[in-house]
DNA sequence: CGACGGGACGC
DNA sequence: CGACGGGACGC
């Protein structure tokens, strides 16, 4: 979490910017749930009592009920460890979920990821109403748990039967702890969020002095989640220096099942704090963790410190959240002060330590790796202390991300003849949910917006990022009314008011380098939202098959404060255009890939929106060649072209090896990094064996290839077609293989063209843009 | 362009 | 005990 230096952020309790940490402002809430037993209770013995699950602390800050809120991440989890503990989120829980406060309901950064989150802390209605387990099922050592992660067959869990409480207990590590402190000083802190089971003051073995940090125990991630929030950098401990760090302790997040979507930020203003970072952030989601390179200039004059930052990292809980921030951020804004818009992509995986120390040693999660299909029987990267072993049951692997749901959307995968990726629909579906949860946060008819116009009217008091949208809407020449309603019965109909609506910067990049009308792009994006924004189309789908249900649910915005609704309005909106802009870029990109690979043939641009729905949903293409993604009848012609220059079946993973020579795998569509080699690259590298000779030989520019392995046919093939491309731009670039810090990241957008999971197609699209991007701009 | 925080029990 | 096959960009 967050070093916090200077203070700068959540530097006092009552912060009541609502962007962030509305629990603070839970406190009297929460108080009043739980039997905060702050100043009375007798912090009596906790040491080894962990025993007590006395009263079910699990349920006390229940977020049951209001299953409806979460989104069907939950529905989908077939599987016990979904239903876990690991909902770190659960305390934002629904409205009126039992626990005052915490959170009622929050627009996209805040409580809709109560939905996002797979393992749905609070489980409510889906899981079997499975209280906590009677104590006699966890024995007591493991209830006060081990060292780290985990030591042997998932020790901590419960087994008996899925449920919330998948996990006994969740353990939180608090930093910056006066030397001094005792228990009773710390405890009550932390009873304020939950039923505290331990409190472990870390002393040194030799000299029993104390380190300055311990551990707490709740029973739930969501009181741990809880006490992060409200806890995090917001406290000083008397004879402290600074507010308390607390986090999960090692390996927690893990073991919890959590997943950490960490984006590396870059162009970032000197000055920048995390709070003006997460502000930026946040309309993509919540932003669970900010952290700021800072050279710490050490000048010699008395002056204070001058805290430098140029980049840094941003934490998300998920994936879509996290790209949509790429996407609505990066090469797009700028920070005050800054010449360059942000970098925002994900992040390398981080490097490994020296030491090889267990700590820090990515349990993995982090790198923006992210989920995992399996437990890869690839070796972990060295130095990883590796406590999950093999021995984890590999759904472990799984919970996290929707798109991984359940074994079935991997089944046919693991066996063989079927070639296409598992990931196929992968992207879409977490764009689903936000796109959803959009939804469900927007007022369905326009006269329901009218609150929503004042404070769009003030975009001053948004966010920056959201006060473009909010000028870019006012200067929108309809009233934000009918751009709503616009806006939604466009949804509703797959059509698009965005190439219009969007803010002249989001169009950077492509304004001048498409000839095409506004008319064409229009058409050009309604079949390319059908084509490859399948989140888009489930808009349509769930805008008129809501159920009744759910529509009563579209009307709980209008509860929520005009500012509430104007800023959830705002995200939701800025999500739904970031997605948008995308599928116009993706087409933006197909339109001059098609261009430069056909010059002769005007007629390219003329699409038949209609035809791409017959290919939704996705198949799973054995061998066959795909056409370009785009209607047959622009493809014709050019898919002949693009079947004898493209392997006929693409992975979007390519390998790669770190400065310090560890190996891992970057997946230039998701972004993704990895250590382990994906499934998908395996079975592509099968797959490339079985096809052992190219489709075609490519003219050959260069002089490298001489036979390469199997493993990099795909990699030249993406090269070559990629240089093609390049030059025809003529944009000449120094070389293909670009070194961002040194790694070798092969854009695989451009083969991706005739991608077989061409329903990635929009990031796909777009990553080739950004790499393309136009340097100026 | 850039690249990851300080501390992490004990059994 | 030891600590991850091979091959090895190109500036």
């Amino acid at each position: 979490m967050n070093r916090h230096r200077g203070g700068d952020r959540y530097s006092d309790s009552d912060n009541d910017n609502d962007n962030y940490n509305y629990n603070t402002s839970s406190y009297n809430n929460t108080i009043d749930n739980q039997d905060s037993s702050y100043p009375n209770r007798r912090p009596s013995r906790f040491s080894d009592a962990p025993s007590r699950f006395s009263d079910s602390p699990i349920n006390r800050y229940s977020d049951n009920g209001n299953s409806n809120n979460y989104t069907n991440y939950n529905l989908r989890s077939p599987n016990n460890y979904h239903g876990g503990g690991g909902g770190r989120r659960a305390f934002d829980s629904p409205p009126g979920g039992g626990v005052g406060g915490d959170g009622g309901f929050r627009p996209m950064g805040g409580g809709g990821d109560g939905g996002f989150r797979p393992m749905g802390g609070a489980g409510g209605g889906f899981v079997p109403n499975y209280q906590v387990p009677p104590p006699l099922s966890l024995p007591p050592q493991n209830i006060s748990g081990r060292k780290r992660g985990f030591h042997g067959s998932s020790p901590d869990r419960f087994d008996g039967g899925g449920g919330r409480s998948g996990f006994a207990f969740a353990k939180l590590f608090v930093g910056s702890v006066p030397r001094t402190a005792t228990e009773m000083d710390i405890r009550p802190l932390f009873e304020e969020h939950g039923n505290v089971i331990e409190v472990a003051l870390i002393k040194d073995k030799r000299t029993g002095q104390q380190q300055g940090c311990c551990f707490i125990k709740y029973a739930t991630s969501e009181e741990a989640d809880r006490a992060i929030r409200a806890l995090h950098n917001q406290r000083t401990l008397p004879g402290g220096v600074g507010p308390i760090q607390v986090r999960y302790a090692d390996g927690e997040r893990e073991r919890l099942g959590a997943v950490e979507y960490k984006l590396f930020v870059g162009s970032l203003n000197k000055q920048a704090t995390e709070k003006e970072v997460e502000e930026i952030f946040t309309p993509y989601g919540r932003v669970e963790d900010v952290y700021l390179m800072r050279d710490e200039m050490k000048q010699s004059r008395g002056v204070p410190l001058t805290l430098t930052s140029c980049c840094g990292f941003v934490k998300y809980s998920h994936r879509d959240m996290a790209l949509a921030a790429i996407n609505g951020l990066n090469g797009i804004y700028t920070m005050r002060g800054c010449e360059q818009p942000l970098t925002v992509r994900f992040a390398d995986p981080k490097r490994p330590r020296p030491g090889g120390d267990s700590r820090g040693g990515p349990a993995f999660g982090s790198p923006g790796a992210g989920p995992r299909f399996q437990a890869s029987g690839l070796r972990p990267p060295p130095n990883l202390g590796d406590p999950m072993g093999d021995h984890i049951p590999p759904n472990a692997w799984l919970p996290m991300s929707p798109q991984n749901m359940g074994p079935s959307s991997n089944a046919g995968v693991h066996g063989f003849g079927n070639q296409l990726p598992p990931r196929s629909g992968d992207l879409a579906m977490p764009l689903n949910q936000t796109v959803n949860q959009s939804l469900q946060h927007l007022p369905p008819a326009s006269q329901q917006i009218s609150p929503l116009q004042k404070p769009l009217q003030s975009p001053q008091h948004l966010p920056p990022s959201l006060q473009l949208h909010a000028q870019a809407a006012s200067s929108y020449p309809q009233t934000q009314t009918s751009h709503v309603s616009q806006l939604q019965s466009s949804l509703a109909t797959g059509q698009t008011p965005f190439s219009q609506a969007l803010p002249s910067q989001h169009m950077i990049g492509f304004g001048r380098q498409l000839p095409a009308s506004q008319t064409e792009i229009q058409q050009g994006i309604s079949s390319t939202v059908a084509l490859q924004a399948p989140h888009s189309m489930s808009v349509a789908i769930n805008q008129q098959q809501l159920p009744a249900p759910v529509q009563q649910q579209l009307l709980q915005p209008l509860q929520q404060s005009p500012s509430q609704l104007a800023q959830m309005l705002s995200q939701q909106t800025q999500t739904l255009q970031a997605s948008f802009q995308s599928s116009q870029q993706a087409f933006s990109q197909l339109q001059q890939q098609l261009q430069m690979m056909q010059p002769s043939n005007q007629s390219t641009l003329q699409q038949s929106p209609q035809a791409p729905r017959q290919q939704w949903p996705p198949q799973a293409v054995a061998s066959t060649p795909l056409p370009v993604d785009l209607p047959p009848s622009t493809s014709a012609p050019t898919a002949g072209v693009m079947s004898q220059t493209v392997a006929p079946v693409k992975c979007n993973w390519t390998e790669h090896t770190s400065p310090e020579g560890f190996k891992y795998y970057y997946n230039g569509v998701t972004h993704e990094s990895r250590w382990e080699k994906p499934e998908e690259l395996k079975l592509f590298e099968q797959q490339q064996q079985l096809h052992q000779k190219p489709p075609v030989q490519l003219p050959q520019p260069q002089t490298n290839p001489q036979v390469l392995p199997t493993q990099q046919v795909p990699q030249t093939q993406q090269v070559h077609l990629q240089t093609q491309f390049r030059h025809q731009q003529q944009q000449p670039q120094p070389s293909f293989s670009s070194t961002e810090h040194g790694y070798t990241q092969l854009p695989a957008a451009a083969s991706s063209v005739n991608d077989s999971t061409r329903f990635q197609g929009r990031p796909v699209a777009q990553d080739w843009m950004w790499r393309n991007k136009p340097a100026g701009t």
